[in-house]
RNA sequence: GGCCCCUUGGUCAAGAGGUUAAGACACCGCCCUUUCACGGCGGAGACACGAGUUCGAUUCUCGUAGGGGUCACCA
């Protein structure tokens, strides 16, 4: 089994073509087949300098790794369209002497008069087949006299084509809806049209997996297998990635593309996760997976044929799912410039290790995480109103009071570590009769200056160390009048 | 407009004649708890509509409606 991922380079990738690639990726190789990957550049005028850079990134990044493609090669090459393109003259000119194409020379001012007056008839077809019936004087004489031309494929004008699609089944449209479409452009290059068919058979691609934009026009390409007569593949269409209920994801809208997400602060592995789940869906219920996991797990009768709007909500969640899969040292490696970021990298590599330790856990994005530590590095000015909590059962009065003590008691302290305070506090609040959370509230308070953090009181003073912490304390005695 | 395709909660989705119509995100409530998260438990919420086939249709057929795609010397 042989797929292909066949991007134009016509800007950056978006996720749509990320999904498309996986699904091709994972089709071959749940199969143990040969994914391939081509570059159909033969827009010359769309084409947009350093976007195969990104393809290429974008599939670096996440992991795809594709067995034949440019650079790394492969036995059918090349890979990139533009350097085959005297391979398109050569068979385009095979269905020319077949009789299954002809040359047109038809200037562009007639085809646009011949498509506004089939718009105005309602005609479902725009050309005429001029060219066609030029006689064979005529078109060597303008071939002779270099008069600009394309080559277009003949069409049959009666009885309908069928092809098979594994996720929509058997599909019939009536040939005289078909154009007699250009295979071979005027500048030489081969239309998408002529250049997929010629390609996909040339590198022996055994499933050809796209978008269902295409299922319209595969009927034209089963004509061209058989004109040739050659084998025609297993077609695989998918729908489309929408963005909402009525347009599809695209870049063109701005809408997020896979290097914005992971600017963002998304995972490139649970992107791939979750564009996976948008059109098609496991066996049991479980949904985390990891690259090699969806290579195992992949079977084409998962896939849906309906669209799927992307929820950046539940990517939000599944990207917290993969953080807190991680190990430690594994979290501490992605989080560590956010945090750095977030602490003007002036805390230790100590201090910074145990905030990714009290991060993981919540922390979605990463790009969340500077402004939830950034009081570590400073305490931010805040609102003594923020000592008055009502569930913990603090107010003005009160805080300060167990301030002191607290204060006291980690001055006194020993050993410097949350556990280790955390029982100590306990002990002074059965002492003093009131309830933990009276003296660790506004410790934490006095600590962290922001009304929620990562961490308990505890847990902030180890990392703040005790210097730190009693500074903070002193403060925040002084703030309350103490 | 012609042709092609699609339609299960707000979203992703399972189910393919008989089910209390799974599960996940989001939402709400409770529990856990040194705030917030995490975690645990629970709740609300769906088969677009109309015919037909059938003892029985979410599931099959046909219509209707809604949505998407396509009709390029773009892919």
């Amino acid at each position: 089994m042989r797929t292909r991922f066949a991007p134009s380079p016509t800007g950056y990738m978006h996720i749509g073509n990320l999904r498309t690639a996986l699904y091709e990726y994972l089709i071959a190789k749940s199969n143990g087949g040969k994914f391939i990957l081509r570059i159909e550049d033969t827009d010359q005028e769309r084409y947009v300098e350093g976007a195969m850079d990104a393809i290429f990134n974008t599939l670096e990044m996440t992991g795809i790794k594709y067995d034949e493609g440019p650079y790394v090669g492969g036995d059918y090459g090349p890979y990139i369209q533009s350097e085959r393109l005297h391979l398109y003259k050569k068979y385009a000119q095979e269905l020319v002497d077949k009789g299954e194409a002809y040359y047109c020379f038809c200037t562009k001012e007639r085809l646009d008069s011949l498509k506004k007056s089939a718009a105005e008839l309602g005609d479902a077809l725009n050309y005429d087949r001029h060219c066609f019936y030029l006689d064979k004087e005529e078109v060597e004489k303008n071939l002779r006299n270099n008069v600009p031309h394309v080559i277009r494929q003949k069409m049959p004008t009666e009885g309908t084509t069928t092809f098979h699609d594994v996720v929509y089944g058997d599909i019939t449209i009536e040939n005289k809806t078909l154009e007699d479409q250009v295979l071979l452009k005027s500048d030489g290059y081969p239309t998408y049209n002529f250049a997929n068919v010629v390609d996909d058979h040339l590198m022996k691609i055994t499933h050809v997996v796209r978008g269902n934009e295409y299922l319209s026009s595969t009927p034209k390409y089963n004509l061209l297998y058989s004109a040739f007569g050659w084998e025609i593949p297993t077609y695989i269409h998918l729908p489309p990635v929408m963005k909402d209920q009525h347009t599809k994801l695209s870049k063109r809208h701005g809408d997020a593309s896979f290097q914005d997400l992971v600017e963002r602060g998304y995972l490139p592995k649970a992107i791939l996760n979750y564009i996976a789940l948008l059109g098609w869906s496991p066996k049991d219920t479980e949904e985390i997976f990891t690259l090699e996991e969806l290579e195992k797990s992949f079977n084409l009768d998962g896939l849906s044929k309906s669209p799927a709007i992307f929820d950046i909500e539940k990517l939000t969640w599944m990207n917290g799912e993969h953080i807190r899969r991680m190990d430690l040292d594994e979290f501490y490696d992605v989080a560590r410039p956010y945090i750095e970021k977030g602490t003007n990298s002036s805390l230790t590599e100590e201090q910074m290790k145990k905030i990714a330790g009290l991060i993981q856990k919540r922390t979605e994005v990463l790009t969340e995480i500077p402004g939830k530590i950034s009081f570590f590095a400073e305490l931010p000015d805040y609102d003594i109103q923020i000592y008055v909590h009502k569930k913990m059962k603090t107010d003005l009065e009160n805080s300060l009071t167990y301030l002191k003590e607290g204060f006291d008691y980690l001055k006194e302290a020993q050993d410097f570590t949350s556990n280790s305070l955390y029982e100590g506090i306990k002990e002074l609040a059965a002492k003093l009769g009131c309830k933990n959370s009276q003296i660790l509230w506004p410790m934490r308070t006095a600590l962290s200056g922001v009304e929620v953090s990562p961490g308990g009181a505890t847990e902030i003073a180890e990392i703040l160390g005790k210097e730190e912490s009693l500074k903070r304390m002193e403060y925040g005695i002084s703030k309350l009048g103490g």
